[in-house]
DNA sequence: GGTAAATTATACCGAAAGGTATAATTTTGA
DNA sequence: TCAAAATTATACCTTTCGGTATAATTTACC
């Protein structure tokens, strides 16, 4: 039982980027067994199909960004503090995400939105999640006085989210991350000018 | 001479919705032969694999959204005119761009970014090409005094960019094309805000 | 209208795809 | 420590992959 925990997780990270990089159409039982060391035997007797591993994959990469992401905004602060710490988490980690394939949730996104069902329900819930995070501290904000309460939190949760996408979509494709702080400076703009109670 | 033309632009046409909903790597040959009606023989008589027909795919798919939008923007009237009909071109496409499998630049962007070169190069061209149009717009407006003199031109060109295909990404993804409304209005009041001169 | 050239269909390749039965090997717990 | 259970490796399966040689068919032009 713990050794096979073991062998899924190692087989988990050890195709974290690989998917991520390649896609799941794009990578093949073969890469997974080349990048593990592992055989396709040791690969079946943890995981059902290919279906499965991408499923597993995909929420460790999405997990593993929703995790760093509540570290970057568990910081002791103003709402202001908070939803900034969340726009320059962005700027701090930008080069390994890169490197690691980009975002996994635009990644995934992109991919399964129309063909690929059982990977499209988990991108929902993950961007469903990043939404909630966002609204969150907006409506925490809103509460304590400190930003405006006559926006609506939601929306503006879900612009910094299609900035910080569009963002990432364009510095990757560009191979020029100023295309992502250019992104991350309007969200900067928007929350002083538009979320923040100014008076 | 005139046939084979003919047969590749078929080609192209029937499997432009095939590549943009499925990718590069999700259409195999069978679906192409399937979709067209035509065996590998004709295929391979009009292309010399694969890769040339998801490029001339490509092009076709780019370039229909780029005529189109220029056509968007060919309307006779102010700088600012012009830059809310890019914008609302989106508003008034927005179906007909999901149901065949969203933005080509976007799908095509992060199936290519890491593993597709031969594709990437073509997707940073239309980026650019993109930008260009709307960059030539803002320095107009600028020109004539309409925008503020003041701002990067090349910088909003790519805000544009960068909300409507975070905008595109979520929207599609959700199902919900509120997400897509939501981008288009902040792109809206950037441009009323930020780039016209209100004096 | 007939013929040469261009185009398309057929039949086939070898390789790689995802997947499985079973044998060999480790782990595990008594 | 040793046997049972769990895990991993080997060898193989069927199907599909991208691609090609060649035969059949159209097309184009004189």
């Amino acid at each position: 039982m713990a050794k096979a925990d073991r062998t899924r997780q190692f087989i988990i990270e050890k195709t974290a980027v690989l998917f991520n990089t390649k896609g799941y159409s794009g990578t093949s039982l073969s890469d997974i067994t080349s990048v593990t060391g592992l055989t396709k035997g040791s690969i079946y007797g943890n995981f059902a199909n290919k279906d499965e591993v991408a499923i597993a994959v995909y929420e460790y990469n999405s997990g593993m960004l929703s995790d760093k992401l509540d570290e970057a905004i568990s910081i002791t602060g103003s709402a202001a503090e908070k939803l900034i710490a969340a726009v320059n988490f962005y700027r701090d980690n930008w080069r390994a995400e890169f490197e690691g394939g980009g975002c996994p949730i635009l990644n995934a996104s992109v991919e399964a939105d129309d063909s690929l069902p059982f990977l499209r329900e988990k991108v929902r819930e993950s961007i469903r999640s990043w939404g909630l995070k966002l609204d969150k501290i907006i409506r925490e904000g809103q509460e304590c006085g400190e930003f405006k309460t006559d926006i609506v939190s939601r929306d503006y949760a879900y612009t910094i989210i299609t900035l910080v996408e569009g963002g990432i979509m364009l510095g990757k494709i560009t191979g020029d991350e100023k295309h992502l702080f250019l992104a991350l400076d309007r969200i900067l703009r928007i929350i002083k000018e538009d979320i923040i109670n100014n008076i």
